[in-house]
DNA sequence: ATTATCTATAGATCTATAGATAATGC
DNA sequence: ATTATCTATAGATCTATAGATAATGC
């Protein structure tokens, strides 16, 4: 039953990689423990041992996904230097990236819940959304350049959050069509 | 123990409205039938004597409060015209909206929920949607009216769904200010 | 000896249903 | 007689904990 350390790091690991994955598809309610670790190959009781609590991994996980997001998005700056918006939304806002909430934008996929999580994971979710704003602000000091990120990121993260929730494809795609054209 | 028709009317009413309020003010599965009856003094037990089922409720409260957003934003609409989404931001864009998430926008409040939920409760969703986009759209025949629509509305979604997500009072003030700034 | 993980369970939810009750509406 | 609402409960969750087990690490 007993695992090495170096393999139990690595089950911890994948859980929160597990974990990061299921919150942003079906929502942190929407995901019971027993269910997540069952998808890594642990029983629920071997939770505690690697966790002090639901909210912890929540907090990990959302660290785990803002941190991807940003690699991606710094990547994305520095091949686009001037123009980082419009490449940033070139894939942001793309039916890929609405249909696979799983692997995509952490912001996008969590802003609902978090509203209403506890301390930790709000501050997990803060930061990685400083992050963001960040790269989008091209390390722009003045403030209106901050400005103009942070209106950037809230078209970006409203515009897929609607053409997630909305039934009707056209309707979603338009979404995706019109803010592009807004960056 | 039974009522007239008159009150079973309106205590299903009482029930929307309550529905309406505490879905969007802790989510939709953030709140219990149980409770959400004995919130407007009766049983859960009575509740299937009034509604299907929980997502039926769902659609009921989400017409509901659509209902209320739509005809506040074409009074203002009326009362601002050539000048719709601006007026609209003034309100839409406040800290006060912020931080009363039950008397306010259910396209904001509800989108993170909506893409788990059922055909009947997105369909409502939908509809409320494309309301309030119509009236930003200001009776615009050309897609380039409805574009601009479409975008506006993401950028008030986003920010008002990240300024109640992140932790930072100072960060969520950023882009309510940064969002209005923009339209 | 330590510990990562296991099985089992406590206690608290949740939605939905069954059948009883008592007041309305005929 | 009908029916709006009640009490009670089924069955399925959920998070968290207790104690057992068996392999690692000393």
């Amino acid at each position: 039953m007993k695992v090495s350390r170096e393999q139990a790091q690595h089950n911890r690991e994948k859980v929160v990689e597990a974990a990061a994955r299921l919150f942003r598809e079906r929502g942190i309610d929407g995901v019971g423990l027993a269910e997540l670790m069952q998808s890594v190959g642990l029983t629920h009781g071997g939770f505690y041992g690697q966790f002090g609590s639901k909210e912890e991994l929540v907090a990990e996980a959302c660290n785990w996904a803002f941190e991807r997001s940003v690699a991606k998005w710094k990547r994305t700056a520095q091949a686009h230097p001037g123009a980082t918006a419009h490449a940033i939304a070139d894939f942001y806002l793309a039916p890929e990236h609405r249909d696979r909430p799983g692997t995509g934008c952490a912001a996008a996929a969590l802003a609902g819940d978090m509203a209403r999580e506890g301390v930790h994971a709000r501050q997990a979710f803060t930061q990685g959304v400083r992050d963001l704003v960040g790269v989008l602000a091209e390390d722009a000091a003045d403030a209106e350049g901050r400005r103009e990120a942070l209106a950037d990121f809230s078209t970006l993260v409203g515009a897929i959050v609607l053409a997630r929730a909305v039934d009707d494809p056209e309707l979603a795609d338009d979404f995706l069509r019109a803010a592009r054209e807004r960056l």
